[in-house]
Order: C-alpha cells, then structure tokens, then sequence
DNA sequence: TCGCGAGATTGATCAGGATCAAAGATTGTG
DNA sequence: CACAATCTTTGATCCTGATCAATCTCGCGA
C-alpha cells in the first residue's frame, strides 16, 4: 500500500455515498466506519462497522453499493481504482490478499444476516457483543472491557432492533448481572458462562427441524 | 476455468460440510446448491442459494464455513485450491474475476441480512420472490414465471420465518391475487403494482430516524 | 388406478418486540 | 457552572409471527 494516501475524516463525516461513481477504495489505520443503505423512508440500515484493517469501498458495479461515514475520527489510506489495477497485474500477491479479505467480508455479512434473524432481543445484542469483543481481540486491543463506538441507535440500525429494544435488552443484561455497564460505550461481562449461554438458542426459529 | 473438472451430484447429496479442509472450489453449470450452517440445536439456517454461474467453496480459512449440499441435480467445474493458486499468479485477470464475484457475493449477503431483518412477512416472502426473478433474469431464463426449486422449509430457513409463516404468506398472496400459486415450484405474479408496493417498507423497523 | 408419504396448509394460543410518547441521564459548551 | 442538545431509559398498548398439533393434498410408486 505504498502508493496510497493517507486521509482523515472527522467524526461523522461522509466518506462516500451510495450511487457515486466508485474513484478509490479505503484502507481503515484507526477509527470506526460505518457502511450503510437508506430506505426510501429515511430509515438506515447498517450493513457493517468497519475498523482498522479494513477495506471499504470495492464493488464490481462501478458504484458504490452503500454510503459510509465516519462513526469516530478516522484515518484512512486512500487507494485509487487506478492504481490498485495496475497493482493488481504486477502483484499477485495483492489479488490474493485482496481476496482474504473479501471472504472474511462474506462470513461477517452471513454472521450479520444471521445475527439479524433472531428475534430475541437479548440473544442479538450479546451476539453483537461477542462480535465486537472478537473484533477487539483479534486487532490485539485489551478484552476485558468491551468498547462501543457507536450509539443505540446505530447498535439498533446494526442489529435490525429498535431503539427502545436495544436499550432494554442493556438494562436486562446488567440487570441480570451478565454485564456492567460501565458507561454508555463501554461494557465489561461479568458472567461469562451466562453470557455465552444468551448466545445460544434458548427459543427463536427453530421449527423448521425436519427431513 | 479449463482445468477444472466436471463433477456432478445428485438431488440432496453433500457437496461439502463444513469445517472440511478446502481441498477445491466449485464453479455451478447447472442446479441449484444451498449453502447453509447447522445450528448448535440442528436448526438449518441457509446463508444462500447457488445457481449457474456461482463459484462456492471459497475460505479463507482453508476449511468450508459453511456446508453445502444439491436441492436439485447439479453439475459443476470442480477446481482444486492448487491448481487455482497456479493460475491465480499466472493470470491477473482470474484474480480479477474472482473479486468481482466476490463483490457480488458481499452484495447478496448484504441483501440477505436486509431480506431477513424484515419483520413482516409478506414483505419478505416479496423480496424473496423479487430476488429469485432477478436471478433468473440475469441467467437469461424467461421471467413470466418464477421457480423455486426449494421447498418451503428452506424458504423459511433462508428468509428467517418458520415454515407456518411462509405458507401463510404465499396463501395470503395469491388470495389477495398479487401472485398465481401454479403450483409448489411455480408462482406467477398477477399484480405487478401490488407486488413491488408490499416489498417497499408499509410498516415495519423504522422507529430509528433521528439526527 | 389406488394408496402412501412427504410436503403444505390451517387454527388457536402465546410471547416478544414495535410503537408512541414522555421523562431521565450525559456530554459538551458558552 | 449552568444550560442545551443529545442520547438513553422507561411505560402502556398493539400487532405479528412462533409454536404445536391436526389435517389436507399433491406427486409418485406399486
């Protein structure tokens, strides 16, 4: 990544919108992104938090495929599509990382959809959690507290819950001891065995168990 | 894809389960394969259909994420992770399709995660159905009637409804005449209007619309 | 053609969120 | 330091799908 420029963004600043013709792709150095849609009615929905490490902005249309912005101050190398072509013929090894990445995007958006077909509100927001704690561990941050970058509201757009649900859902957790809340963005477990246990699938969708 | 080799499988076989080692890839010529994971409680959930065209199998882990097995009779390119890693450094063209597959593959999953966050159901069933035209549309096949080659259990455990649900739904459709039950495998649509109306959003998760 | 069996339908009940509205915290600012 | 703007919490009601169980039906093989 030689080539790429580095770029800032400030805390809720647009770093690209949906529909634009497609100029660069951007490698995340810190801060938390967010990759989104908006519903003809204004609402949004979250496909993805993007943190360090991670590449935004690749899509085969020539466009953007969602918008995204930043969720705290950002820095981000900027790589534009003509460049990363001609990398892309010299340097196999690119295309190759380049695909890595690709497919950790397609187990993290299944993970998501699966995530978001749960119905209970508390099975989401700790599989949300154990998400983000994975997230956290594996770019080598402290775990035993986990940070959370984003509002309610954007856990809410994230994990298809509304508003109020994700807030009650964080009062139950902490109500049952499972975990503390420290303060609004930072969450510590504190039954881990409990914790674990949310995550499975106590009830939901489970009757289509045939054949 | 020259080298690769053409393999078939019948109706209901395994093509892959998960947690194998990724020993190839497959690319589908023709069938319709899912792509699904087993819950702890041996819930199915299906992460996607595949149809001609589709590569699967691709992980960066070197083990399938996900198991996959034929819902109808397929045939497909069989390409081993070496022979791949040859001709990925040889042609940089290959990598380059490969990534836009991928891209499109992110899209879909994106998609996926919007369908099954849906609360109601006839929205989804109309998604479901939106997205299986398109499909076929884009392989070029006739588009006046849509095919499900799977059954309804694996409509619910694509969209995230319990079997009940989605025979309610498609009841619901055709009594409302939006669409024409043929049969269990074919649907027409009776009312264009009506039917790209339910898949907007009447009601449903949008309490969140601040900032 | 008849009967079997997987797949589909349907009904009644129940649980869990969405919603809407109103008040309570926090953070940052002047 | 107090205020303002956000962000969050909480309550009451309603709506929708999950569940479970019983029945139906279509497609297929004998």
């Amino acid at each position: 990544m030689n080539i790429a420029s580095l770029v800032r963004f400030k805390k809720r600043q647009e770093i690209y919108r949906a529909g634009e013709p497609v100029e660069a792709i951007y490698n995340v150095v810190s801060g938390v992104v967010k990759s989104f849609s908006v519903d003809p009615d204004g609402g949004e929905r979250i496909n993805t938090f993007l943190f360090a490490g991670d590449l935004l902005g690749l899509s085969e249309e020539g466009r953007y495929a969602n918008s995204a912005e930043a969720i705290t101050a950002v820095t981000a190398y900027r790589l534009p599509i003509p460049k990363l072509q001609r990398h892309l013929h010299r340097e196999a090894e690119l295309g190759f990382h380049v695909i890595c990445k690709l497919c950790q995007e397609i187990r993290e958006a299944q993970r998501h959809a699966f995530l978001v077909s749960r119905r209970e509100a508390l099975p989401k927001i700790v599989m949300f959690l154990q998400m983000l704690e994975q997230l956290q561990a594996s770019r080598g941050e402290p775990t035993n507290e986990i940070h959370l970058p984003m509002d309610r509201t954007e856990i809410g757009e994230y994990v298809g819950m509304s508003l109020g649900a994700v807030s009650r859902a964080f009062r139950k957790l902490a109500a049952d001891a499972v975990i503390e809340l420290r303060n609004r963005q930072h969450v510590k477990i504190r039954n881990r065995a409990a914790f674990d246990e949310l995550a499975g699938m106590p009830g939901g969708l489970a009757e289509g168990r045939r054949r």
